[in-house]
DNA sequence: TGAAAATGCGAGCGACCGCTCGTATTGTTC
DNA sequence: GAACAATACGAGCGGTCGCTCGCATTTTCA
């Protein structure tokens, strides 16, 4: 079902991914109408009919891309020094500071991943990194506090990943000067959980 | 600009507030049309549109009566008794187990309070709510935590009721028979900030 | 009891949505 | 350069949305 795409196909496409994305940070996925992001990359809606057949297939290339960029960019500060002996505010900087400048550089991404009422494909488009974040945040919570039983690491999983969630735009909202502030916040709350879990 | 309303005008503004609050409890704020609430409360379009100028002036109306609901059932719990010296593993309880309670209740509420990224038009309306609880979480803090700086006790304020808010969902979508080890998990980040506050 | 006010109706307006289609242009292949 | 695929256009389709408006019915009150 392929087609034959040219350099400049190639290029159009990463266009209106990038358009999408500004779309999608500026006025949400639903608000961003594909007319919209067509005017945003500079072409018709038809055109962009050319490359993507729907708007959510867009949300879901655009997912893909961030989940790449993310993996090419962070994946490896994620999992690879001794997690189990490291301090622990260390270990939270090595984690968190990565994750929220990714936030940072891509206001889109939380449009796309930090949503409670996602369309079907576009939630299984997240369901990669999302379960990735979980995995990855299960095997540092097995190395941190070995005790605990599979069911509880996993809630423990979600309810960290859901704080960083929640937390990341209030970090993204607050005037450039308050940042620290806020992320020293984020990291308090996550240590404080994670403290709580070895007692 | 009020209008004379009768004891019949009354109760049909009751309706259209329940079958809003049904409506986005399950259909969510945007997908919510104000023909479908209007059909839910067993009224026409034209009806709905009698007794409040705007969808908006729907969500506002009702965010108030989930402000006065709240107050009305658990009030007294937020901050009356002696908040300072309570043991905090009960100060605790006194506070999330009756809101999260109310959440249940209420599955209309996260429509508009427990949503992480809220259109502005929804903002407007929920603020009520919203300024509610970080009021209410801000004279907590000032009773625990004294030494805090104004502007230090306003961000914690905030990341407690974001916290809350975020964990609320997944306190909700848990099979009944795990909502209280998600209740205590909840718990536990809430309990491991203040901890890290005060010390 | 009769006028005025409040309530009730529902077809439909104007705007916008995701998306299509006929057609024109550009690029590739031989 | 001819044949064909890929790219580009933009008016406009079918549909939904928030909301309106002309008009019927019920209630209030003098």
């Amino acid at each position: 079902m392929e087609r034959r795409r040219q350099a400049r196909g190639e290029r159009r496409m990463a266009e209106i991914l990038d358009a999408a994305a500004d779309a999608f940070a500026e006025l949400g996925y639903e608000k961003a109408s594909t007319n919209a992001i067509a005017a945003r990359a500079g072409i018709s809606p038809g055109s962009l009919y050319q490359f993507f057949p729907s708007k959510e297939a867009v949300a879901s290339a655009l997912a893909g891309r961030f989940v790449a960029d993310m993996r090419a960019a962070h994946g490896s500060a994620f999992g690879e020094a001794d997690v189990a002996g490291m301090d622990l505010d260390e270990l939270l900087d090595r984690v968190v500071d990565p994750l929220v400048a990714f936030n940072l550089a891509n206001p889109g991404f939380k449009a796309l991943f930090a949503r409670p009422d996602m369309p079907s494909a576009l939630a299984e488009s997240s369901r990669p990194i999302q379960a990735a974040m979980l995995g990855q945040v299960e095997s540092i919570l097995d190395a941190r506090v070995p005790g605990l039983a599979p069911a509880d690491r996993a809630r423990s999983a979600r309810v960290l990943v859901r704080v960083f969630q929640a937390m990341t735009p209030l970090v993204a909202a607050a005037p450039e000067e308050e940042r620290p502030a806020e992320v020293a916040e984020l990291k308090r709350v996550l240590k404080g959980y994670l403290t709580s879990l070895s007692a």
